[in-house]
DNA sequence: CCATTAACGACTA
DNA sequence: TAGTCGTTAATGG
């Protein structure tokens, strides 16, 4: 479990050396996208991979009646598009929380890429399958385990993605504001039940907020603790 | 245990 | 000002 989460944030470039990205150079300029500047969007004709070269991106979808559901929060290093995300006519959106730097290849450029880095695809393959396991996990929990669990296995995978290079703090900072609202989407549940859960984890010392109206901290182990509990 | 409904003050686009 | 956010409480499955 420990080894999968590790898995879902390796870059797909890691492991490459300088010289060898130097050769990748299909990748498309870079420019800084401001907070809330929508990446994709099932008005836009959409890339095949979009890569996070810093700052976070939200993918939500949005219900029939203009109900949006958080699917994944993504951080640095992390990848989304078409194969590992977005399935064809599943309008999904994507949409910067922070001012972030995203790569964007077509199907062409990916194509070169893996013709000329084979390792590329088979670490395509891990970082999908990493994905799958995730929503495995939260499909489990969704069906046997408590609202509770949920936020847990949540902050804990957030942790992780988010801050992979704090994993060996006792307080993991979850580095962009999220609401109520938004947990509750990523949690099947609604923000009425999410806020005395959330309290709740502030009492026992697994959840902690930097500010007033600031992100999240986790208290790793005893987070932890509580996920193998029964409750 | 948890969704639903209602309601309220505080905050924000 | 209208809409969103966090919170509490009553009710019912």
């Amino acid at each position: 479990m420990e080894l999968i989460t590790y898995l879902s944030r390796v870059d797909l470039f890691k492991g490459l050396s300088e010289e060898e990205l130097q050769q990748l150079n299909h990748i498309t300029p870079l420019e800084v996208r401001p907070r809330g500047t929508v990446i994709a969007s099932p008005y836009m004709e959409h890339k095949v991979l979009y890569i996070i070269k810093s700052g976070s991106v939200r993918l939500y979808k949005v219900t029939e009646d203009g109900k949006e559901l958080t699917l994944d929060i993504l951080g640095t290093g992390h990848l989304f598009g078409e194969i590992t995300s977005f399935r064809s006519g599943v309008p999904l959106f994507a949409v910067t929380m922070e001012d972030s730097v995203i790569c964007e290849m077509d199907s062409g450029q990916f194509r070169k890429a893996i013709t000329e880095k084979p390792e590329l695809a088979l670490k395509y393959i891990e970082i999908v399958t990493a994905r799958l396991q995730e929503t495995e996990d939260m499909l489990e929990y969704m069906a046997y385990g408590s609202v509770r669990k949920r936020l847990l296995y949540l902050f804990n995978k957030l942790a992780s993605k988010l801050n992979p290079s704090a994993s060996n703090e006792e307080w993991i900072p979850i580095s962009v504001q999220i609401t109520h609202q938004e947990l509750a989407s990523m949690t099947g549940s609604i923000r009425e039940t999410v806020t005395p859960i959330l309290n709740q984890l502030a009492e026992e010392g697994i959840l902690r907020r930097e500010g007033a109206r600031k992100p999240y901290s986790i208290h790793r182990s005893r987070l932890q603790a509580a996920l193998s509990e029964s409750k």
